[in-house]
DNA sequence: TCTACGATTTACT
DNA sequence: GTAAATCGTAGAA
């Protein structure tokens, strides 16, 4: 058997733990995007923990229960997908139990497989570096949109996670989330994890 | 109904 | 550094 390329899937188990050990461990994972039996492949390496009804950045605080919010509240590893300022979409991986809706927003990847599909998808972006920088480029690249909110990340075929064999060890770090000023005290939560130093995230510190 | 705004990106000064 | 693009969602009226 070949195992050089060998991956293993992400189950339950993994997503169904507190979002901040699931932003952590997502690091490095493979996201994998199938589009018309071709993959989209890209290495996480940056993440932001929302953690259910006591974070005020989180759209599920004080447990609020809405047509958008509804997937968080599902039991860990669907995919929970939004649209914002008019025109892009988030991705978010549910995490934790039923009922306790907490979520890992995906901020950046490093592109792997179908580089040139993701660079069709996004002809602004001026190297490889561009590709997958920030939340609603990713999406863009990958294709994602509504039709996938809620979708269920370890039985489905179309998008999933993959642990590979053998993982390129880098320094974790973590600081502020970006962009949730509106959320009092909980703005300044280290919450954000990203490989130190890594050309591939969103924002270098 | 009506209004304000956002877990962003891009172009421009 | 600043501002525009662009529209669904949430909460108020």
């Amino acid at each position: 058997m070949f195992l050089g390329g060998m991956k293993l899937r992400l189950g339950y188990d993994f997503y169904r733990r507190d979002a901040l050990i699931v932003a952590k461990e997502l690091l490095g994972m493979h996201l994998v995007r199938v589009i018309d039996g071709k993959r989209l492949v890209c290495r996480i390496v940056e993440t932001e923990a929302y953690r259910g009804p006591e974070d005020k950045g989180c759209h599920a605080y004080n447990n609020r229960r809405t047509g958008r919010t509804e997937v968080m509240f599902r039991p860990g590893g669907c995919a929970y997908i939004y649209f914002i300022y008019g025109m892009y979409y988030m991705l978010n991986i549910v995490a934790a139990a039923a009922d306790e809706p907490q979520a890992v927003l995906i901020r950046a990847g490093q592109p792997l497989e179908g580089v040139e599909l993701m660079q069709a998808r996004r002809p602004k972006a001026g190297s490889r570096y561009q590709l997958l920088n920030g939340p609603g480029k990713l999406c863009q690249a990958l294709d994602i949109d509504l039709s996938l909110n809620g979708y269920d990340l370890a039985a489905g075929e179309e998008l999933f996670l993959e642990r590979p064999m053998e993982q390129i060890r880098e320094p974790i770090t973590q600081s502020k989330r970006i962009n949730i000023d509106y959320a009092e005290e909980w703005k300044d939560k280290p919450w954000r994890f990203y490989f130190k130093g890594n050309p591939y995230v969103s924002r270098p510190d």
